[in-house]
DNA sequence: TGTACATCAGTGAACGCGCGTTCACTGATGTAC
DNA sequence: TGTACATCAGTGAACGCGCGTTCACTGATGTAC
């Protein structure tokens, strides 16, 4: 029983994709994964990987863009069926620092070039976010774009300092505290778990 | 004259940490950064690195070490001489934010690696200048270890998420409203270059 | 001042290794008759 | 049902390369007499 099962063809290339993240995790960066190591890690040998991406790079933009469509749909699902604007902005957030937690090192490397090209899709979804705040009069700011970066910075923030070991726990309950700091300035009345 | 001016002795060392931290903001990451590429950049051969460094690693180390020392001085210049708690706060912040941008890749690296054991201090400096606008009635909140944490993760989100690209320059002018809504909870009255 | 010698930072050659990539190949799968 | 053949995903061997590290060495600098 040493033969490997046979391959659903066209599952290599979601193997190598799960394989090579899993290596990004396992290291710690994108730049120490290798061509061959993917392959072992796939149970393949390296040229077979020639078949599913014209190189490594290809490969590793592979790894990335689906953390950008993980990241996004995290966000997404975190936030459907939760009407009240405030509360669908807090899901939204900690769906984002969830998320990035879950695989911290390809989240790193998914901000780490100029110009990282996924994150404005997540981007906009988060000004739509502040700018219902806002409408509904739940927000003292009226720049939703301006405010929207704020919050954007300090979640990057919290996921990779806490990757970094800092900060953990205490970030994740004060998660709340930093988006209504950030943009809703004049506190709102009511807030689920707040004081109340 | 192609023979290369003596050198200072004593001097190899720090011109090695010196090439080592050009190449890593050249390629944007320590992993990629090679011994023998170190060595090139400094004008001399492979082993000669061995007579001031154990290894590789240890250099790189060194590279991270000159950077939380570089990131804590810039701090301080930026704070010395300043009197009123807020300003000091909000210098210090700047200093912070700028420095980290002067070398950000190295920036980067500083924090990749859990427990970052460089970073501490400068946390603690944060920590009494929060607690000094706090003693100040410049702050309506009294979890200084807390506030500062929130500005810690909100500065370091500046600096990772302006390497990417993204929000540069809005974030540079937004830097004291930053701090301001996450430490100041209640809006100070005066504020040099705010709506004055 | 001049000579012999110790010191020691940096050199040059060499090693074994894992890398990315290429190439001709193999052997299982599916189709035509 | 059975046979011949096309397809094509993955293999195994090989290449040249830059890497980290080692070793014996060299040649400049400084000291002792």
């Amino acid at each position: 029983v040493d033969s490997v099962p046979p391959r659903n063809p066209g599952r290599l290339r979601a193997d190598l994709v799960a394989a090579a993240a899993a290596l990004v995790e396992r290291t710690g960066s994108v730049e120490a994964v290798t061509l061959r190591a993917v392959a072992r890690e796939a149970g393949v040998t390296a040229p077979a990987v020639y078949g599913h991406f014209p190189d490594l790079g290809a490969l590793l933009d592979a790894v990335l863009e689906e953390g950008f469509l993980a990241l996004r749909a995290a966000i997404e699902a975190s936030v459907a069926g939760v009407e009240d604007p405030v509360e669908r902005l807090v899901a939204g957030c900690r769906a984002y620092v969830t998320a990035g937690r879950a695989a911290p090192a390809r989240y790193r490397a998914m901000f780490q070039r100029p110009q990282a090209p996924g994150g404005r899709g997540a981007f906009d979804v988060l000004v739509d976010a502040v700018a219902a705040c806002q409408e509904a009069g739940r927000s003292g700011s009226r720049d939703a774009r301006g405010d929207a970066l704020l919050i954007w910075t300090a979640l990057h923030g919290v996921v990779t300092l806490q990757a970094a070991g800092v900060g953990a726990p205490d970030l994740d309950g004060r998660l709340r505290d930093l988006v209504v700091r950030l943009t809703l300035v004049e506190p709102v009345a009511s807030g689920g778990d707040g004081a109340g």
